[in-house]
Parts: structure tokens; sequence; C-alpha cells
DNA sequence: GACATCACG
DNA sequence: GACGTACGTGATGTCC
């Protein structure tokens, strides 16, 4: 008979959400080999708590330990504020199904596990842990959520678990600036935008706690609000008085839950090795199972290794496919009899045939359909008979397609329909044709999406590429409908019997990857990237890009007179300089005139056996002789004429006077967008020469140009990713950053920092997001590679988290053969276990994707955000230049706008991540781009 | 169509 | 000890 939970006993209390999330991350994504079922997270818990229960934890060690979890997403804290943990974002797909599996884990390692209806496990916690002090017994909480800080104190501690780090009152007060019985005060006051707890708006925790340590407590402070002498302080305590106090009880925990147990049921308790085998062995934990079986003494249940059986319905490659089979849909009536199938299913494949790549000029052809594999259709619309070869009739629409408004109305109330999913492979391309005809496509899937989220650095995601990888049939080529170079046709002329064949394969092809992939999404746990930064952004790029941004011909047209005079004035001095003509365009014709003719130091051929007349090598060279440098101004010149002042004014589209650039979601692996025709992301902006081609980039009348840009973004998420206490307390102090790593690197204090040692230090930060070997800094700055090598060695010294980060991220590459962002987005490696120089460039790849890649996230998030944060403002959203957004603003509007856009993008991480280090983004505006950035 | 070059973050 | 090396893109002109 035991005497009850009293002096002596030790009760654990192990919040069972973190346990969960914590397994969640930390793990890839495992899935039950019998069926598919994710089961990372449940592996990991398991892992956790037996590893918990078997640690050793001394003098510390439980009689009494509980699992708490939470219950129901509504507690009795929605019922005082509905907007408590609003902003969460929702769980997981492939999270959802295993929390109950993690109820049952605990159960079978026979532990207490508990959890109560309308209650957060932050009270079941605070109720026990009071229980337990007053029984006069220790309370250990295995957590380290600061909500549970106020409970710290007299036997009771909490435990990070993964630090394995106890956190007694002193901790506490390390944390809130005040011991655990104020915390709540401090809480009431800072707010927790991750809880949605409002607070005290522009008080955070260290001016809360001062205040409270100020004024005792928190009703004091409140009642003698007046006597605050910061304005704006107490203006605020004394106008939100409500919302501190319902933020106070918000955060307070009940410690008078209503439990239907008691501390004894808590009472620590071996395991009943059957039971607990059965589960693991359902679970199919092979290594798990047998460690643990040894550990009991008992034999380990043989897991059978059968592979996932078929699925219940047919595989997609079971039915082949069949041109013959695909419908030609002339006629109401039957394209009524396809939408009645989409609606029977919810879902359909769309593809649209155009007459050409460019949405904004393209017309629609025609639309193919499909509902399941194999059953796909194709309604041409405007195809011309080409049969009739003489002037007139060539024009002339085909026999025997439906008329394009009648066609375009049925299909208007479904492509918008709620309900129905339309699926489509690159939708961005036909939202925006359709855009043109006034329908609406939404809700969306794009298999091309689905592929980047899943596939991205492991191959292409190209209709073509996806078909044959993943359904092993290569699909009918465009090219011979078409034709190429000059006797090409567009798709309006290709005869519809085989138009028909075409394109309703596309569709068909478009269904048949979609059914394939989309239960990979949670496999491979990347159905929140998916949805949350991937597919969400085609609405609004497709309305980024059909807007367009005005761009000034004729400023255009006078620079590239300009360049013209002076590029010919420089090829005459140049061939004279030379003593020949020839054509300064020509590298191979160079680097003869300068390595052969003029036999100047520094020839290197390259491997097509030419010499190399890059930049760099000229740059060399102009310190000696003047043919070198005229040609570097030449080529400036000749870049900025051709790409950008020639160029662009072919890019301004007629009807619109604008420019509408076309981002690829999918451009780059690491999550940046890639911008074409033309590419809009690398305008010049280095030289004051080429920045002035920004200012034929203009606004409307009455509008300003707006552009918002994240300072230093790439550095602040490798302080936080590579947990550098010095570089992230430089962003918090809001320092010179490669000043301050100058004065690290070189003891230079900051009041006596030379602009060249700074540029050191510059040029090193950047080295270390690219992946730092000593030979590219060595090339960087021109210095010789051993001086090089010795500012990495001292910089990896005083910032020893960098190596740190490498080594683990090389590490995950090699193991995983990916690595990922902050916010999950997965970057494939292929070729991180190759042997020769391919595998420096992809270590070096591994080191910066993360990197890139979660700015690139970041931006995203704020890209989606964007339209409902400034709707009803007059302001649009037009270029996006990896951490740049241009808008083009009403005048009367510039403050605000840059007001709410630039709290979209400092706060975009949220909720999903927290980072330690604030982001920050500086606005600019102007009549162009040149003045606005 | 490959290659070299150079524009951007 | 040698090998090659900053990360991520797109557009243009030359030359075969």
């Amino acid at each position: 008979m035991t005497t009850g939970f009293g002096k002596g006993c030790h009760l654990h209390l192990i919040d069972g959400s973190a346990f969960i999330f914590r397994a969640y991350h930390a793990l890839p994504p495992l899935t039950r080999k019998s069926d598919g079922l994710p089961i990372g997270a449940v592996s990991g818990f398991c892992n956790m708590l037996q590893r918990y229960v078997d640690g050793d934890h001394g003098p510390d060690a439980p009689t009494h330990l509980a699992v708490i979890f939470d219950k129901g997403s509504h507690t009795f804290r929605n019922d005082m504020y509905d907007l408590y943990k609003a902003n969460r974002e929702a769980m997981p797909e492939d999270l959802r199904p295993q929390i109950p599996l993690t109820r049952q884990a605990t159960e079978a390692f026979n532990i207490a596990c508990k959890e109560l209806e309308g209650y957060e496990a932050d009270d079941i916690i605070a109720t026990l842990a009071c229980q337990a002090r007053q029984a006069g017994g220790r309370v250990t909480i295995v957590s380290s959520d600061k909500d549970l800080m106020q409970l710290v104190g007299d036997g009771v501690e909490m435990l990070d678990a993964m630090k394995n780090k106890r956190i007694d009152r002193e901790g506490v007060f390390e944390k809130f600036g005040v011991y655990p019985e104020r915390v709540v005060d401090v809480q009431a006051l800072a707010g927790d935008s991750v809880d949605n707890v409002p607070g005290a708006p522009g008080i955070g925790i260290k001016t809360a706690a001062l205040l409270i340590n100020e004024f005792g407590d928190l009703e004091t402070l409140l009642d003698r609000a007046e006597e605050i002498k910061q304005p704006k302080r107490r203006e605020t305590l004394i106008e939100k008085r409500d919302q501190i106090e319902l933020s106070k009880r918000l955060v307070q925990l009940d410690c008078e839950t209503p439990l239907d147990f008691t501390l004894d049921d808590l009472e620590l308790r071996d395991p009943d090795p059957d039971k607990l085998m059965e589960f693991l062995a359902e679970m199919e934990f092979r290594t798990l199972t047998k460690r643990i079986a040894d550990k009991l003494g008992v034999e380990p249940p043989v897991i059978a290794d059968t592979p996932a059986p078929a699925a219940d319905e047919p595989q997609a490659e079971d039915i082949p496919f069949d041109a013959s089979k695909y419908e030609c849909v002339r006629d109401a009536a039957t394209l009524r009899k396809w939408i009645d199938q989409a609606y029977e299913r919810g879902w359909l494949a769309v593809d649209t045939e155009t007459t050409g790549l460019n949405e904004m000029i393209a017309d629609l052809v025609g639309i193919s359909l499909c509902i399941e594999p194999g059953a796909a259709c194709y309604v041409p619309l405007t195809h011309r008979d080409g049969a009739s070869d003489d002037l007139f009739g060539s024009d002339a629409l085909a026999e025997g397609q439906m008329p394009l408004d009648e066609a375009l109305q049925m299909l208007k109330p479904v492509l918008k329909d709620p309900s129905i999913l339309k699926i489509g492979q690159n939708m961005k391309y036909d939202a925006k044709i359709f855009a043109r005809y006034g329908v609406d496509v939404t809700p969306i899937d794009d298999t091309m999406l689905m592929s980047y989220a899943m596939h991205a650095g492991e191959h292409g995601h190209g209709m073509d590429t996806l078909s044959e990888r993943y359904l092993g049939h290569t699909p009918i080529p465009i090219k011979p409908l078409l034709g190429s170079g000059k006797s090409a046709i567009t798709f309006d002329k290709v005869p519809i019997d085989e138009a028909t064949a075409y394109a309703a394969e596309d569709a068909d092809i478009t269904l048949r990857l979609w059914k394939l992939f989309k239960p990979q999404l949670h496999r491979a746990q990347v159905t929140t990237v998916y949805e949350t930064l991937e597919r969400p952004l085609v609405p609004v790029l497709a309305e980024m890009e059909m807007h367009g941004i005005k761009v000034d011909r004729d400023v255009l047209s006078r620079m590239s007179n300009a360049f013209a005079q002076k590029m010919a004035g420089l090829e005459a001095e140049i061939h004279e300089l030379a003593g020949e003509t020839f054509n300064v365009g020509s590298p191979a014709q160079l680097g003869e005139i300068l390595f052969d003719k003029m036999s100047l130091e520094g020839g290197k051929k390259g491997k097509t056996g030419k010499y190399s007349t890059g930049a760099d090598v000229l740059e060399d060279l102009a310190t000696e002789h003047e043919l070198p440098r005229r040609v570097l101004d030449w080529r400036q010149l000749s870049k900025l004429k051709s790409t950008y002042t020639d160029a662009l004014q072919t890019h301004i589209n007629p009807d619109s006077g604008r420019v509408h650039t076309s981002y690829a979601i999918t451009g780059a692996n690491t999550g940046r967008l890639a911008s074409t025709d033309p590419n809009l992301q690398n305008i010049p902006v280095r030289t004051e020469e080429g920045r002035r081609i920004r200012e034929a980039f203009i606004a409307e009348p009455g509008n300003v140009l707006v552009s918002l840009d994240y300072s230093q973004i790439e550095l602040r998420i490798l302080a936080h990713i590579a947990d550098i206490p010095a570089l992230k307390q430089a962003f918090a102090d809001g320092l010179d950053i490669h000043a301050m790593t100058a004065s690290e690197m070189f003891d230079v204090p900051l009041d006596e920092m030379t602009p060249e040692i700074r540029r050191k230090a510059k040029a090193i930060n950047f080295g270390v997001i690219y992946g730092i070997s000593g030979f590219g800094l060595a090339r960087n700055l021109r210095i010789p590679r051993a001086e090089a090598q010795g500012f990495i060695d001292r910089y990896f010294e005083r910032f020893p988290g960098i190596r740190r980060y490498m080594d683990d991220t090389i590490a995950f590459a090699k193991e995983h053969g990916y690595v990922q962002t902050l916010f999950g987005r997965k970057i494939h490696t292929t070729e991180i276990n190759a042997k020769g120089p391919h595998a420096g460039f992809a270590r070096r790849a591994a080191i910066n994707a993360p990197i890139q890649g979660t700015a690139a996230d970041v931006i995203r998030r704020a890209m989606v955000r964007m339209p409902e944060a400034i709707d009803g403002l007059p302001a649009k959203m037009l270029l996006q230049v990896h951490d740049e957004l241009l808008f083009e603003v009403a005048e009367d509007a510039v403050e605000k706008t840059i007001e709410i856009a630039r709290d979209v993008m400092e706060n975009a991480p949220d909720p999903a991540v927290k980072l330690d280090v604030k982001l920050t983004v500086d606005a600019g505006k102007g009549a162009n781009w040149a003045e606005a950035h």
C-alpha cells in the first residue's frame, strides 16, 4: 500500500505537444512501410519518451510521471477572447494523423497520459504542479514554453530536455527580468504574437519588467499609470487597460482545472512488455523495437517486410495512353457532359491551347479537360481553316467548333466554383489566359509546383520531364505540329484532329501526375511548403505580371542613341590602338589582339583554347594599357544598349504601354523566383550610367513608385540559423554589420574603421553565405591566397557557430540528399556525395541554399499576404527583385502603403518561424525606379 | 546550341 | 598532396 504523493516524491510532467512538434521537425518524413502512413513524428516521440524514461536524472529522478496533451482547439480562453491563438497556422497535414498515435504510444509505454476538453495542457500542468507543491513534493516540468515559467519556484522547476538545462527561479528571472510570481504581469504587458495575446502595444518584455519592478505589480502599475514619465507609455497603459487586463487573464494558468484523477494515479509504472512490443511492431519501428526488446529482456516480435500493397484504385500506369479515346467536343451538350463529370468528382484537369507563349498577347485556341486517367477531351474554339489556301479563306474559323463565348459561359461557373478543384501544369499561364477572357480560375492545384516542392534540385518540372519520369510516357511533341523557323505556324492553324490528340493528352498527363503527386506531398512533408509558399503565389504573380510596369520608350530610345554614339567613338579608338579593325564584341578576336599581336602578359587560355578576356582580366591589363580600358567601357555600353535600352523597348506592350515580365516560380532551386521576357530582376543599379536606365521605369501621373527592400536579410538569417550571438547582437543594436565584423576580425575599434577594412569584412561576410573558400576570397579581394585563408580561419575562430553550421549542413545533406530552409522547403543536393570537383560545388550550394532559400521563403510569405493587406488602398505590387518589392501608389497613399507593406514584410516569418533577429525593411519613393530605390 | 560575358540579388 | 572553387539567376552576341 502506497502512502500517497508527498514529501520525497518527484513528479515529472512532460508537455506532450512540445515533444510531438520537436519530433516532427527533427526527423525526415518517415512512413509506415506497409501502407505509407506518416509516422516520423510518432517515431521521434517514442525515441524521446524512451530516452527520457531511461535517462539518468540523478537526484531529480521521477517517482511520478505523466505526459500532458492539449485537447481540441477551443478552450475557455477562446470564450474570453475569440482571437486567442487565431493566427496559428494549421497543423501540417501529415502530422494530424500522428497525434492520436502519440497518445497510444504514451499508453503503450504505460505512462499516464492526460488531457481535458476545454483546457490547454498548460492548465493541467499548472493544476498538478500546485497540487504536488501543496503535498510537499517536487515537480519537474519538461518544456521550454515560457508560458509555464509562472509556475516555477518552491520545489517546481522546468527542464529544457533539448538542452538538458534546468530552469529555476533565477532562470526565469534571466528570461523575464522578474521572478515567477510576476511573470504573468510581464506577459500581460508584453503580449505574445505567437498566441495572439495583445498586451500593451509598443511594450516588450524588457520594458514590461522595468515597469513591474518599479511599481511592484500590474494592478499597482495600472492604478498609478499617471505617474509614468514617458508620455507614450503612460497613454498606452491608461488607454489599453482593458486589453492588458484581458491579456493577463489569457496568460494566467488555471490551477484548479477539474481533474478526474489524483497525483497517486501518476506513479511511475513499469511498461507491460507485451503491450509495448505490440504497439511498436504495429508502427513497424524496427530499430526501436529491437532496442527496447533487448532492454526488457524479451524476444522482439517479427515485423514483416512487406512493401505497400497496391492502392485500391488502379495505378495510373495501368491505364495506357490512347489518343484515339480522346473526345473532340464540338457542341454544348457534349461539353455539358464533361462539366457534369467534374461536379461528380470535385476536380477537373484543365489546359489551354493558344497562339503563343506570351500570355499577354496569345489568343485562346482551345481548352482540354480531363476527369480520370484516359478520360480527356479537347474543345477546339478558334482553329482556322488551313484547308483553303486562298488569301481570304485562310483566316476563316474552321467548321465544327463551339462559339468561343458559349464555351466560356459554360465553363466559367465551374472554373470559379470553390467546390471544384482545377488541376493544371503551370496554372499561372492558363489563369492569365482565362483572365483576359474574364474568367477566374480558383481553387487550383498545380502539378509543376507539386513537383517543385518535392523535387527541387533533382530535375526540372516541365510536363515532358515529369511525364517521362513519373508516368513512363513520352508526350506527343509539339514541334512536328507547329514546325520551326520561318515556316512555323501557330496552334490555331493545326488541324483539329491532330490538336485533339496533342491537347487532350496534356490534360490527361496533368491529371495522372496530380493523382500520383497528391498523396506524395504528405509523405515528403512538403504539404505546408506547397500550400503556403508555392500555390498561393500563382494568383499573386499573375496579378503582378498582368499589371506590368510603365516604361517610357522615349527615355530608352534617347539613351540608345547616346550609347550608339559613344560606342562608335570608342570603337574607332580601339581599332586605332590595335592597329587594325576587328569585331570588338568578339572575345576570340580581342584575345588574339591583346595576347598574340600586342603580346601582353596574363593571357590564359580556357578549356576551349581561347584566351579569357573577362572584365577581371581586362581590369588588370588596364593599369598598364589604354586599349583594355576602352574595351571595358565599350562592353559596358554594349551591354546596356543591347540588353536594356534596345531590348526593353521591344517588350513594351502596345495595348498597355507597360512591360509585363513573367516570373518562374520553379525557376531557381532555392525558392527564389526567376524573371524572364524580359528579366526585370537584373536592371542595372551598381554603376551610375547603368542606374539611369531605371529612370525609364515610371509611375502613372498622380502616382509614384515605392520600393521596399529587406536590409541584409541573408546575413540576418545566417545569424539566426548558425546561431551567432555577436552577429545577432549587432543586428539588435542596429550596427553596421560589415563594420562590426571588421572590428571583430581585425581588432579595429568602430570609430577608427576605414572603408578598406570594412570592404574586406564585407567580402568575407558574403563569402560565408556562399560557402567560402580561401581561393574564392583571395580572387575576390585580389589578395594572396594565404592571407585570404588567414581571414577565414580568424572568422571561424571569432564566430565558431559558422563552422558548426557549415559542417552540420554538409553532414545533413550527405545523409539525406537535401537541405532545408527554416520553413521546411527542401532543396536536393544530388551531387553532394559525388567525387571530384562536383562535390565542391555541391557543398557550397548546400551551405548557401538554406540561407538564400529562407530569405526567398520570407519574401514569398510577404507577397502572399500583401494583396489582402493593401486591399482598398490605391496601390499595386508590381515587381519582386529577391529582397525588394516595388509598388505603384497614388501620391496621397504613399505613407500608408509603406507602413502597411513594411509591416507585412518585417513580420512575414510569423507565426511559422520566430527569428532571433529582427527583419528590417528600408523604403524609398520617387517618380521613377532610380529615385525610389 | 555551346560558350563567354555581364547585368542583378 | 592535388584538384578546382565563391551562391543563385537570364539575355546577348559570337562562332560553329
